[in-house]
DNA sequence: TTTAGCACTCAAAAACAATGAGTGCTAATA
DNA sequence: TATTAGCACTCATTGTTTTTGAGTGCTAAA
């Protein structure tokens, strides 16, 4: 349908657009172009990537810019990933080196590495697995009434909240409670505990003590908060580079989208199950606010741990092949580190 | 020096420009004011009040403008506090209402809500005392030599961080590490533990243990932790709404200083010394970023358990006599709650 | 199929005019 | 002496017109 060299239009459009951001006329793609054709030749080849509807003009005598349609073709035809540098990998790697106690403080510094080398906004969602089993339950008296429950998960998370007990409850009573959590809920997946949470603890409790009411709250708070889905955002203020010069509202909008802690974030990155790097823009994306960005998202897996996903926002016109390459090879850099620390929990 | 009318004119100006963002002319005046003038004499005192450099012309045909000089005399002088209204009397009790845990709840719930009720963004300082002392340290061992280092202190401020031992360390060692430090260091004063962390106290654990190494980082972080001064922003999003159109620039600037969790915050907020609310604005401000912007502080103490501070970033055309009075209503329904909070601390 | 040539389009910049809110000054008035 | 009416002047803002130039589509020749 199209010829060779109307594609290699399409793709030098695209670089020079990217470049520069200004749409790109007949007489530039010219000079640019690898073969020596005319641009009245080059103005042919354009009106047919028009009628495709890959290529737009901003009016009736500007040059041309990449439609949403016609970065999708490129993406999915003509883009060719470029390796991640060896300085990009070297940061990389210097990024993950220091000692992690804390899956969160990876993901969380996943964030911050993508978002400094591509200096656009990344996020990074952990590796989630509905496997994930409780392992213990542990209160800690601090004196002063004040008692810190600590929850830990079989993939080393370890989850506290701090609390007050009210007057009248008695030490053995919290010990039998811990007692009775431990004996019955340890080894069972965390969706199964907060499900008999919900149905027979309650009334175990209520059987050997007086009150076990704010009991039941703790727990369950600090059950929810191990079993949530955490995103770490790096690069926040990076949006205000790239997106639109004095778009405010919009702005706004979107940090509000990032910034919501309970939202549910998989609206926006979408389903991470199949591996690769995905590229969605413009129309494509769900929320309006997005409409002129760019989501980048690649997913990866750590073994029986689950899979997490790591994404990046960015402009429609981002040079793609350097941004799929270095995910890429970010993806890998990263399931390898988390690997690495979950060792230590697999023996 | 200034006759009573043009302290009216002045008073009036700002009142106007706060309303209407608009320079204000010799017309607008003559309608507005409550004394019968016309514009011509209106112009005069116009004139001598920009002879005193306390408004100034956009451009030699405009309306004036009141000038930073011109906001300090008002605030000096003039400016008459607006009592709080029942409503956000309510609606500040009612954010304080719920039951919390920590301080550090409260210090941020106060930012929250103080940035609702004025549509500007509030920063939060928590009360602080040279005097806190170290009321224990725990190790908690979840297994996978996985610990959990809880730090505690009089003001019943609880920090804790998860760390991992090296591979040989014997658990009889942790036992009298935490001895020792409990034995020596609990009941005086964080500053002085800090200090003793950096003298003696490495000796005296070397001489029982084999390597106090990683357990001294862990002390000195959490301690560190405990120690630290920690603030509070909320409505930061509130920025883009009342920092000019599309200064991103700026925005960007704004948001780096905030966000900077280390940075020195007290560089940004000054002393907190004297009671009362203070207003520095335009080139009172000492970083350029906040040039355009008003800073609103206000310390409050909370008897022997120290003073905090809490203020309000916003336009320099801000209602003052609205916000001075409700910052002094809330300053003072802050130190209430914190005081009922460290309540039960105190028998 | 490619290309030279040319008329045509239109955003952006520049030049110009009109409007009107607001000023400072002067001279008359209370 | 303080106030005011009157008037010429200033200048940001808005609207209009012109100019410019990058870029296009189309046609006819190679």
């Amino acid at each position: 349908m199209l010829t060779k060299r109307q594609l290699l239009v399409l793709k030098e459009i695209i670089r020079l657009f990217t470049e520069t951001g200004q749409p790109v006329g007949s007489k530039t793609l010219m000079t640019e172009l690898p073969i020596h054709v005319s641009s009245a030749t080059i103005r042919n080849d354009m009106a047919a990537l028009e009628e495709q509807g890959l290529i737009n003009k901003t009016h009736s005598s500007s040059g041309r810019v990449p439609s949403t349609k016609g970065y999708r073709y490129y993406l999915d035809n003509l883009v060719e990933p470029a390796e991640a540098t060896p300085r990009e990998l070297a940061a990389i790697q210097q990024g993950f080196g220091g000692h992690f106690y804390k899956i969160d403080e990876i993901v969380a510094q996943s964030a911050r590495i993508l978002s400094n080398l591509t200096s656009y906004t990344a996020i990074s969602l952990g590796p989630e697995v509905s496997t994930i089993k409780l392992n213990g339950f542990r209160l800690v008296p601090l004196g002063n009434r004040q008692v810190m429950a600590i929850l830990v998960t079989s993939n080393g998370n370890v989850e506290n909240q701090l609390f007050t007990l009210p007057p009248n409850v008695a030490s053995e009573d919290i010990e039998k409670a811990i007692r009775i959590i431990n004996d019955q809920l340890v080894g069972m997946p965390l969706n199964q505990v907060a499900n008999r949470l919900a149905t027979d603890v309650p009334a175990l409790l209520f059987k050997y003590l007086s009150s076990a009411d704010g009991f039941l709250d703790i727990f369950g708070n600090v059950l929810r908060q191990a079993a949530a889905e955490r995103f770490y955002v790096g690069g926040r203020l990076n949006l205000m580079d790239f997106l639109g010069d004095a778009d405010v509202p919009q702005l706004k909008q979107l940090y509000s989208l990032i910034d919501d802690e309970n939202g549910d974030i998989n609206k926006l990155l979408g389903p991470n199950d199949e591996g690769g790097v995905h590229v969605r823009l413009g129309s494509e994306l769900t929320p309006d606010v997005l409409s002129n960005l760019s989501l980048i998202t690649a997913s990866y897996s750590v073994g029986d741990h689950g899979r997490g996903m790591i994404a990046l926002i960015g402009p429609t016109q981002m040079p793609y092949s350097k941004m799929i390459g270095l995910l890429d090879t970010f993806r890998s850099e990263l399931a390898k580190r988390l690997t690495s620390y979950y060792s230590h929990f697999d023996q």
